[in-house]
DNA sequence: CGTCTTATGTCGACGGTCAAGCAAAAGCTC
DNA sequence: GAGCTTTTGCTTGACCGTCGACATAAGACG
């Protein structure tokens, strides 16, 4: 319960804080930055340069006189692992400290054969992936990895998960750090595709929503440049919010009229089945999207705008600057969008939708991944993570 | 563009913040939380002693040596000036650091006489209060304003308030600090009331939704222990959220259908009204209730189900551990509630629902003012702003 | 009243930070 | 290549915050 007043919190921290952004700069600069003596801030920008967080960059400012070397953010002084564990589907990523993916992999792997051969699997996989990209198990920072259901953020547990037989309580974290030797951090899917959208805009936006349309329909909160996760780990859920004149619809959760079981990807495959078309999961519906079948289009356009009356609801209740769509079904184009659209420009309040922005996703299936290696990254690179990196390597 | 790294960076102000619970402690037991030497546990001490926000208490704990002195929070070293200005009523209270009123007022003031005549009137109270309880100007830390409409929070400045005429971008703060010499904070009136109701129950809730059923209806957001105000300060606008079957019902924002025009306190003032009874605001609706009238609770009733049908939506989406329902309305007694409670119970997730607690507003109509005076406190008692004052306090 | 125990104040030592100054380095201009 | 300009690294002395140790204070107990 002790709280750290430093002794030696070298304070490299927030000097490191300031070259996240990745732009070059001088000494002199970081001095008046930062307010230190030139003589400190050259000691901490050692302690970063010892770590090879910061490296000197070529071209060096010239103003007549001797030429200022100057300093950028080595975003490829360590490696991130970073898992999307999907129901069907999983991808792999290793990427750099700015979310550059260096390598990937993409592989069917149904999360219901249970927590260890799932995570062998990855453990292995990850091995391979560094291989590919030429780094080392020393390199890696972290591992970030994404289940599909609710996780106790805390403690990196799945709880109750609904499609996750098996994992109810797993310690993924204990498991997976014990065979890679790095800190890891669990989160639910959706969570981290909007920590990984976010961090595209997040110079500009503070609250944002990012909606997975995929089988379900689920949401990441972002509030004030956090996460929101809620009380129970279960804030999101929007997919089981009942839609008006729906009543009839039974969902998968047991109720009836819920937004997923009307406008989700599963619903709609469903429902072009029964209406004689071939579509027996989500990505058959964008297949037929794709190519141009009208009731597919018209089913999706549909779905955007049961999808947008609930979020309308949300835009005014939660006033976010953004709205990014992403999942299977919004990879269909900008049918879906229009949908969207569409419904909330017409129903929220004209303040909360002014400067609104709604779109897809920019990152598209990786958004899972960078999101998680995001969630690592902030988690390593935080001012007091790196004061006591640095402390750790010059103490001893 | 300076970031303070200290130089006297003193470190009362996190010390102030382990003594803020108002438990008294000794000297060992401080430095032990802290982690900090006895004697630099004794240094920042009497910076807050003679500050006067700690003060030694009466019991010294005796084990077998020389007692040691206990010391605890002085809630009484400052006091707060709160005001809680509706569209027709005005609520005036100071308070001391702890949130405790120690004298308050209310009185008819509409708010539409504009900024200079209402905040003349609000300084003259303000001296008056003061005089009430036997404190000077010289005490007040802070003022804070809770105002019925949007407030861009960091200017303090209404925005483009619907029922507020010639208060648009007033300097609200620059026109109050200039008269009263202390920082003035301003809010939305809805936000403050959540954060006196967060105030009561901070240990236990981290997200929280306060509700406001008055002439209209709007809520206030707690994320994560602090305020969501939404990128336009718009967040919480659940009054204009459409609500199925009611598509007919015009909303004086222009729009059909909104949840205000259907359960505010306003509309079932209008519809008694129109099935003969003599009620023109709200507040006549809760007399009817309170004298037993049937169709006056049966609409209530009916307006918590509607309201609840939005804030089921809600706690799915948001996931908070608590629901306060405060307002007029709110004040009918459990009819209201019982409504609520029926359609989010039905409606929302087993997950969400399982912790969550729906309650009436335990401050009743001094949540504005205790909210107000929580905004200043919060600010006030930072560990940055003590340390800051401290430093001002020793260095000049 | 003396002794014991524990709390508290004081003082010197230590270490981190700063400002200033100087010499060396690295490029440009002439 | 000499001279100029500006950055950079290094050193020094001073200052301040923090710590540990010691002396003193305050009450309890016999």
């Amino acid at each position: 319960m002790l709280i750290d007043t430093g002794g030696s919190a070298t304070g490299a921290g927030v000097l490191l804080s300031i070259l996240r952004d990745g732009r070059p700069r001088t000494r002199a600069e970081l001095a008046q930055l930062t307010g230190w003596a030139r003589s400190t801030l050259s000691l901490r920008l050692d302690a970063l340069l010892n770590q090879r967080l910061v490296a000197p960059t070529d071209d060096a400012i010239h103003s007549g006189g001797r030429p200022a070397t100057t300093f950028a953010f080595n975003r490829s002084a360590r490696v991130v692992l970073a898992a999307d564990l999907g129901v069907t589907h999983a991808r792999l990523a290793v990427t750099d400290l700015a979310t550059t993916v260096l390598a990937e992999r993409t592989a069917e792997m149904p999360i219901d054969r249970g927590p260890v051969p799932v995570l062998t699997w990855l453990v292995e996989s990850f091995h391979e992936l560094l291989g590919e990209c030429g780094r080392g198990i020393a390199d890696v920072c972290g591992i970030g990895v994404g289940l599909p259901g609710p996780v106790e953020h805390d403690t990196g547990k799945p709880v109750n998960p609904p499609i996750m037989p098996g994992w109810d309580r797993f310690a993924v974290p204990e498991w997976l750090s014990a065979r890679l030797g790095a800190p890891v951090l669990v989160d639910n899917d959706v969570n981290i595709m909007a920590l990984g959208e976010y961090w595209a805009v997040r110079s500009q936006v503070r609250h944002m929503i990012f909606v997975k349309i995929g089988t379900g329909v689920g949401c990441g909160i972002i509030s004030e440049g956090r996460l929101h996760r809620g009380a129970q780990g279960a804030a999101g859920d929007i997919g089981h919010i009942r839609v008006p004149s729906f009543e009839d619809v039974v969902c998968r959760c047991g109720n009836t009229g819920c937004l997923e079981a009307v406008a989700g990807g599963g619903a709609l495959a469903a429902r072009l089945r029964a209406a004689g078309e071939d579509t027996s999961v989500s990505r058959d519906v964008v297949e037929l999207v794709r190519a141009g079948n009208v009731p597919a289009i018209q089913a999706v356009r549909q779905a955007g705008r049961e999808i947008g009356t609930v979020l309308a609801s949300v835009v005014n209740f939660f006033n976010p600057s953004l709205i990014v769509v992403g999942g299977d079904i919004a990879e269909s184009g900008e049918h879906l969008l229009a949908g969207v659209r569409e419904v909330i420009y017409s129903r929220s309040l004209p303040l909360a939708t002014q400067h609104l922005g709604i779109l897809t996703s920019e990152l598209g299936d990786r958004a899972g991944v960078t999101g998680a290696a995001v969630m690592v990254i902030e988690h390593v690179l935080a001012p007091e993570a790196v004061d006591q990196a640095v402390m750790a390597a010059s103490g001893g």
